[in-house]
RNA sequence: GUCCCAGUAGCUCAGCUGGAUAGAGCAACAGCCUUCUAAGCUGUGGGUCGCAGGUUCGAAUCCUGCCUGGGACGCCA
């Protein structure tokens, strides 16, 4: 039962001049409870009937008639209407009960692929905190995309090619011992990375060194590829961790050099379609006023990561046949992605049109950019350990006997540094906060998981069966929580199209403390009629918190 | 210099396809566990919605300018 169309419905037989779709998307959610369930303001009407807003609505109030609604009120020219609370709530119940974890899909996709770009670390640096961004906000579009109906492809785009390994492959032949990077691989590469940087501020000559060993990489030589490829191995090892804890895996691990041998032909086609132009040395195709040109290959004849963006779009494309791309990578980066986008419409490939870069903020530290440069960076996996350590003793604390402890503590412990980083809108920088990001109570991951547990030994002690007619009355007490459970396929698809899984975040916070106040307020375990009656609202909420947090990449455990 | 993003309570943020009384969490203070997990609930205080114009019956929300912070602007990724 759609409501607001309905509602539209009603109002469309007295204003004519307005279609039911014009009118259902001018009706609102009030803001407070008292002032009904939908709203339709009649301001603008005021100019047509050459009436007062209240008057109009005086007059329509009135002749609002359904069995769906049980009341319609004009107030300060706005039409309230209030839903049949015993309806409504028998319908939402129900199909959550019969669809379970399936609530809220939906098919908009019609199974056509999406490529999702995520995570992408950089070989030979470590996995910092601006890395989980990339990473847990990819993982949750595609759960979100697949559950409106996408055949979804993560994409781990590894960043395994590039001058930085020249530079890394000088570092190492100057100041490398190799026990000390078998030793503690990630730490020690960073230290060369880091000491690199440094020295050329003073001997700028050493960049030219990295690009050479850059281009012997490029060319095949044998040393440079040997190094580059133990350095490889290790940062891959080390990312694996990341991941396991993380609860992350990926469809594919292409990193940039497996586009190698696939560049050469890009900048053929460019060439072929009369698009490459020499410009001081360098090939690159001009993109107009509007943007710089981009660079395809340096005047050393050596590639740059949008002539490898652009091979891997071209076989992405081949290979999944994607109708839409998404490339989960750092606003710093807006401009690459719009450059790569306008070289393929340049290429006429009209397949371009369903590409995007989703952008997002920085992980700031004193409100500056952490950098991995001068070795400013903050571990990813340690935090993640201190979490998860925290998360423990939190159990040992208020729960000893807990079966699976180390499990339960690990998706409370991760739970807590994912949501942290998906509750706010993407574009906002984070300023790095460790107490903030450990942080359990109020607006957190384990808030809204200590809430699922709730519901969850409600349901056992409560010995909870599902009854083929459920009734869940509407009755004052359940109401804010039927329609939140209502508002869950929209905010599902609302979170795809604008590419944000922080509308997800938020409704299950909302969720949670809805069923909190409830909880307080309602004895739901009583020997009374009603029992069963509260327990099936019990087990609604308790699959859309999970289903909720599934989205997010969170788990639910049932206890903790 | 040009372009992009952000500026709402002490702090972190919601609200921004314009609408009726601007909301949470944290922090502070005061309550609530002999009854369903207190990782919880209830209450109190706290706001020139960066500033100035404009559009509108109506602006935190849209437009313009300015201020502040961050980012990006051809051989890094």
């Amino acid at each position: 039962m759609d409501y607001q169309m309905e509602f539209a419905a009603l109002l469309e037989k007295e204003l004519h001049e307005h279609s039911q779709q014009d009118i259902s998307k001018m009706i609102e959610k009030p803001r407070y409870d008292q002032q009904g369930d939908l709203a339709f303001p009649c301001f603008t009407l005021a100019k047509i009937y050459r009436k007062s807003p209240a008057a109009i609505a005086e007059g329509l109030a009135g002749r609002i008639q359904s069995s769906h609604f049980v009341k319609a009120e004009a107030v300060n020219g706005y039409i309230n209407v209030f839903i049949n609370k015993t309806e409504a709530a028998a319908n939402v119940i129900a199909a959550i009960l019969r669809e379970g974890g399936e609530y809220g899909k939906s098919d908009i996709a019609k199974g056509s692929v999406i490529t999702i770009d995520l995570s992408s670390p950089n070989i030979a640096k470590p996995f910092s905190m601006g890395h989980l961004r990339s990473t847990v906000i990819g993982n949750s579009l595609s759960l979100i995309a697949e559950k409106c109906g996408y055949r979804t492809v993560k994409i781990n785009h590894i960043g395994d090619w590039g001058t930085q390994f020249g530079k890394l492959i000088v570092a190492y032949k100057k100041w490398g011992e190799e026990e000390k990077v078998r030793a503690n691989p990630i730490k020690e590469l960073l230290n060369l990375y880091v000491r690199f940087h440094k020295e050329a501020e003073i001997h700028p000559e050493l960049n030219d060194e990295g690009r050479e060993w850059f281009k012997k990489l490029e060319n095949g030589e044998e040393e440079a590829l040997e190094l580059w490829h133990w350095f490889k191995e290790e940062s891959l090892k080390e990312f694996a961790k990341v991941y396991e804890l993380l609860g992350i895996s990926f469809n594919s691990n292409h990193g940039e050099a497996f586009y190698n041998d696939k560049m050469e032909q890009v900048a053929d086609e460019l060439k072929e379609k009369g698009l490459l132009q020499e410009s001081e040395g360098a090939q690159i195709v001009p993109l107009g006023e509007d943007m710089p040109p981009c660079l395809i290959k340096k005047k050393d004849g050596t590639t740059l990561y949008a002539t490898r963006d652009l091979a891997a779009a071209i076989y992405r494309q081949k290979t999944y046949g994607f109708t839409k791309s998404l490339y989960v990578v750092g606003a710093e980066q807006t401009v690459h992605f719009k450059q790569l986008f306008a070289v393929l419409e340049k290429m006429g490939y009209p397949w371009h049109k369903g590409m995007t870069h989703v952008p997002f903020g920085m992980m700031l530290k004193g409100n500056k950019k952490m950098s991995t440069r001068k070795g400013k960076v903050v571990l990813l996996e340690e935090v993640i350990k201190e979490a998860i350590m925290l998360a423990e003793e939190n159990i040992t604390e208020k729960n000893p006997d807990l079966a699976n402890k180390k499990e339960v503590a690990r998706q409370v412990g991760t739970g807590a540094v994912i949501f942290h980083d998906l509750k706010n809108y993407r574009m906002n920088d984070i300023e790095f906060s460790l107490t903030d990001m450990l942080r359990f109570e109020g607006e957190t991951g384990p808030y809204v998981q200590y809430t699922h547990a709730r519901a969850s030994s409600l349901l056992k002690k409560g010995n909870f069966t599902h009854t083929p007619e459920p009734f869940v009355n509407g009755e004052d007490a359940n109401w804010p929580l039927i329609k939140s459970l209502a508002a869950f396929p929209e905010v599902i698809t609302h979170a795809f199209e604008k590419n944000d899984p922080s509308q997800v975040a938020k409704y299950v916070l909302e969720l949670a403390k809805k069923f909190n106040k409830y909880y307080a307020e309602v004895r739901i375990l009583a020997d009374d009629p009603c029992k069963q009656s509260r327990l099936t609202l019990v087990a609604t909420v308790k699959t859309v918190l999970e289903e909720g947090l599934r989205l997010l990449g969170i788990a639910a455990p049932e206890e903790m």
